[in-house]
Formats: C-alpha cells, structure tokens, sequence
DNA sequence: TTGTAAGCGTTATCAT
DNA sequence: ATGATAACGCTTACAA
C-alpha cells in the first residue's frame, strides 16, 4: 500500500491540509514547516493520487485522441503516427496525458463513447479526421465535451486545427500552370471529408485565377488509396490532360502505376504532383513532386488549443479557435520542373 | 452536472445501493425493482463516474502504452502505427483504455514516469522496444507494477511478447544461402537492443548450421536508419560479399543507394534482403526481399497478455509469460530468386 | 499559519 | 431483497 496524505502528516506532525498545500505549492506555509512536510514526503515516497485528486477537482489531466478510422489506409501513411508525435509532445510540456480512442466500426463508435465519454474521464477531447456525417462530434457537442477537430469542421462552434489545404492544393496546381500546362487533370480525395473538399477548391481555385476553364471531365474521384488512384487516372486519360494534381502521394503511386500500365512516362507524357510528402514520395521513381504539411506541428497545436480552452470557462461565447498551417510545395522530377538534375 | 447514483436511487424510489447493483450486473435484486431502477437510469441519462468508482475498487481500466523514443526513425516506419492498432483493437475488445507516453529524452521519461506511473492511474504497462539499459523496466519492477514488455528482455521476471527474431533472420540467411551464396554480409540493427542482437543472432546460426565460417568483416553494424545502411554498406563492400542480410528494411534502401554509388546492381552483383516488409519495400527498384513480422498482433497479444494479468495476483510466482510469433519470407527480387519475374 | 470537517460519487459490508 | 453507512484519498471552505 502506498503512503497516503494521512500518513505523511502523522510524519511531519501537521495535518492532511498543511501536507496538501505544500504538495499543491499553496502559498500560507511556514518555511519551516514546507521543509518538514517535504521531508516526510521524500521519506514515505508519497505519491498523490491521482484519481482522489481527480474526484475532487473534477479534473483527470487527461485528454483523449478520438480517430474514427473509416479508412484504413489513413494509418499506412504517417499521417496519424506524426500528429501522434505532436500530439504527445504537447501533452508531455502541459503535464497532461493522452488517451487514445481508435474505433474501425460505427458500433466501435458508439461503444467506446458509452464508455469513455462524458463518464468524467476526460477533460476535452481531439477528433482527428472525421468524415462530415460522422454523429461523433455532434454527440461531443451535445454532451457539452471540450473538443478540438483536427481537420476543418463546418460547424461554427467546432474549434480547429488544420492545414491549408486549399492553398496546398492551389500552390501545386500553379505550379503545373506555371510548368505550361492547359489541360490538368485532378484525381480527388474522399469528398466527404473536407480535406477532401478543400483541395478540390484550391484546383479550382487555380485554374479560375488563371481564367483556365474547368472540364468535369478532368475530375476523378478517388478516395486516398493507391487501387482508388490507379483507376482514377485509367478514367482521366479519357480527357487527355497533360498534367494531373494527385491529392495523395499514395494515389499518386497508384496513378503512376496506371501510366506504366498504358506505357506512358512520368514527366514527359504526364506530369504528376501529389499531396502529404510521405517517405516513399522521394523514393519513387521519377521521384514525386508534392505538397508537405507541417502535421506534427498540427497534432500539437491541437493539444495546445484544447488546454487553453480547459483553462477557460465552456460557455464564453466567444467565436471557436480556428488554425490554419500553411503547407509548402516540394519539387521533384514528378513534374518535370527538373528534368535536367538526376 | 451529470446525474449521480443518489439522484437515479431518488428517481426510482430506492436506495443508493440497489442502483449500484443493477448497473454492476449483481444479483439479488428483484427484476421488478430492476425494471424500475435501469428507467430511472435512462430518464435520467445517468452515467457511472468511472473516476469515483476507480478510487474505491482501485482500478482504472486504463493500460499505458510507453514508448522510449530514443530512435527517432521508429516512428517514420509503420512499426508503431501497427502496434498502437493492435493494442487498441484489444484495449476495445477488452473494455480498458489505451493511454499513450512517448518520451524522446530521458529527462522527459522521469518526468513522465512521475506523473503517470505509481499514483494509481494505470493498472499496468507495456514498454515498447526499450533499449537494455533503459531504466524504464527496472523502475516499472521496483514499483511493482504490471507490465509487459514488447519485445525480449533479458530479466527473468518480465513478461514478454515478440516476433521470432532469430528465426527470421536464420530464414532470411538461408534462403540467401540456398540461392547459392557463400560470402554473405549483414547489416545489424541497433546492438543495444534484444532485436538488433537476435537478428544477429539468426545470422550466425545459419552460418553454423551450413557449416559456414564466420567472417568479423562480412559484419557491420547499422542502427536501423537508412543512412546507417549506406554507410555500413560501404564498409561491408571491402569484404566483397556476393549478399547481404539487412536487418532492416531502411537500412536496405540505404544499402541499395551505396550499391548504386559505386555502380553495382542488385540483385546481380549483390542479393539484399531485408527485415520488416515495409511499405516502401514493395515499391522498391528491386523490390525487396523481406522478413515480414505480424506487428499488429504483437500489439494486440501484448494487451491480452497484460489484461490476464491484472486479472490474477500480481505475486503469483508463477514463471512470467514469455510468447514469441513467428515470421515470414517474403520473396521479392532483391535477392535474386526471382529475375525472371517482372 | 494551521487544523477540522465536509464533501466528491462510487462500492462494499453489514444489518434488516 | 434492500437500505444505512463506512470507506477510498484527496481538496477546500471555514474555524481557530
């Protein structure tokens, strides 16, 4: 059995409240007395524990990671092991904890939310990634749960955390522009999430600025895995684009596959740009031009949003946080912007 | 505020006690009053406080998962990733609660391990991949606190799970062997590690067992990252091995930089193969050759394993549970055995 | 400055 | 079968 409060007070020869302000740094301690009462506490080896503290508080230091993991594919890529890394990175410095909440199945869902929701074990909550029907942060919203979106949210009260997705994906289309390129295609991520949307906007966005018309023919929809970009890009080459704006290097590496399959080549018959930066982008050949985010940095500003909010009242009404991280184009040969470099 | 058990028992009509015993699932309770009491309970919206139930029955049903992170490029490869799915799948299966440490420093693992270790918020522990003289497991053993290792320790008491490491490494060499080499070299992990050794290991009993010297210069010693591979590849280079045992697919892209450096080929003037059967190693030029490990049931198995315990005695003196899962080749062309493929 | 005592929301023991 | 009541270990008025 470990030493409680009691104990080390019978140490020191005070009461349970003068051993909880020192363990606390209250202030209305003798010197003196603080130096005994730690004394007692390094002899006993005395712990507070947590969970009585967190009866009376109201508070577990503990904020959990929601990730409704629809797509399996989300977690090949090292999207989810990077905002992780952020994510815990941020908790280590503000002293909390992370708990982690994956669910493959609605019913998962439901399940884990019975149980470790609004049951008082945390004190906010992240949501990475959920599509736009999912019920998971309504029911949040709802229970009155802190919560923070990783990803923009449509709903006004919904604070987020995000990455530009829109620019990103308008950066990468320029950049095709910019390379000579009039008929560029687009193979699209999951549209019901709004990474998904986003990027589509920023295509847009580009050709529009570039008074380029837009061909719905040149749209394929895909839904982030390397089998959804192979078939994309087997659609697109109907519309005969030259270049095409990939919104996942794994779809991009799906594409490219589909290209070698027709026998034609990356950059000469088709110019490629994709989107995240993962480790294989770089090992690919031709490697791939591509648009990186800053998502450690995502994970831990998602940490450090929902704590400041903890540390203020629920209700102000003040508009919810929004972030948005700018994301940086990466050249490669994909494109052709280097053909001349090795 | 959220409804408490006293105000579900006024709902009802009864006491305290007889709520808790129809959430809790007890008997001894008339199926009327039964009836009478999971109403109240759903009128009411009421859910246990999982923090005043722990306090007094001393469980948390929260498990930690540690991670030492001393080596950064663990987490770029899908190791981790796949280990959290597995031991969260279990954590949900089993009703309990995954909370995630990750500390890249010393300093941040006391401090971690202060705050989250032994003041009763956890009912035990798995330690990934700690380095042999991490003092993590020996803190955790002091503390007496449940834990299981993820991956072999040499401490008798600690419970582990781990992939056959030995195993897959001799089936690697050999099958390099059977392909008809002879000067065969390896790229070894981290040697601080039980992995890093065991690879090794299964290296030199293949040699053995084909009755194979042991040449010191036909080993090298990497440390898991790509460029240790290059650098050690080079130096493997002198000894003029004909093959080489990566023991990491990392490693390998590196190794296979190095080779094409000083313009060799693979497989022709050297077979690779290599350990993990990443992502990447599919999508390779060779494709490459690999020891493919179940990452995912390791993480789930470590949870089960940890779960059984906490469910018996901690001082049973009872050997600790030791399971090893075995591995597989996965034959690709960077060994060779396949040229004639595509 | 320090101590006393009343909770926090459960479970568990012991009567009834 | 059900109800008082005492813990669990802590924080926090309020008193002294």
């Amino acid at each position: 059995m470990p030493p409680t409060l009691e104990e080390v007070a019978k140490l020191a020869d005070v009461s349970r409240s003068t051993v909880s302000r020192v363990i606390n740094d209250q202030p209305n301690v003798r010197p003196e007395t603080r130096a005994r009462v730690w004394q007692a506490i390094h002899k006993s080896g005395y712990r507070p524990h947590a969970v009585a503290r967190s009866l009376v508080t109201n508070r577990t230091q503990i904020i959990g990671m929601l990730i409704p993991e629809t797509v399996t594919t989300l977690f090949a890529d090292p999207f989810f092991p990077l905002l992780l890394r952020g994510a815990t990175e941020a908790c280590n410095n503000h002293h909390y904890q992370l708990m982690l909440s994956l669910f493959t199945s609605r019913s998962a869902e439901q399940d884990m939310y019975q149980r470790v929701l609004g049951n008082g074990y945390l004190d906010g909550a992240i949501v990475a990634s959920a599509a736009a029907d999912d019920p998971l942060i309504p029911s949040l919203l709802h229970d009155r749960i802190q919560l923070v979106s990783v990803g923009r949210y449509a709903d006004d009260r919904v604070p987020y955390v995000d990455v530009d997705n829109v620019g990103g994906a308008r950066m990468a289309v320029e950049h095709l522009i910019r390379l000579g390129h009039r008929r560029i295609g687009i193979i699209t991520g999951r549209l019901d999430m709004t990474h998904g949307q986003d990027r589509l906007s920023g295509y847009k966005d580009a050709l529009q600025a570039h008074h380029m018309p837009l061909d719905e023919d040149l749209i394929a929809e895909g839904d982030y895995s390397e089998s959804s970009g192979m078939t994309a890009m087997h659609q697109l080459l109907d519309a005969a684009p030259t270049a095409a704006f990939v919104c996942s290097d794994s779809m991009a590496i799906g594409a490219l596959k589909a290209l070698h399959e027709v026998g034609l080549s990356v950059p000469q018959d088709m110019a490629l740009v994709g989107f995240d930066n993962v480790p294989l982008a770089a090992a690919m050949q031709p490697p791939l031009t591509t648009i990186r985010q800053p998502i450690e940095r995502l994970g831990a500003l998602a940490v450090d949003v929902l704590i400041s909010m903890l540390g203020s009242p629920p209700d102000a009404s003040a508009p919810a946080q929004k972030i948005v991280l700018s994301t940086e184009l990466v050249i490669r040969q994909s494109c052709g912007a280097l053909q001349g470099s090795p």
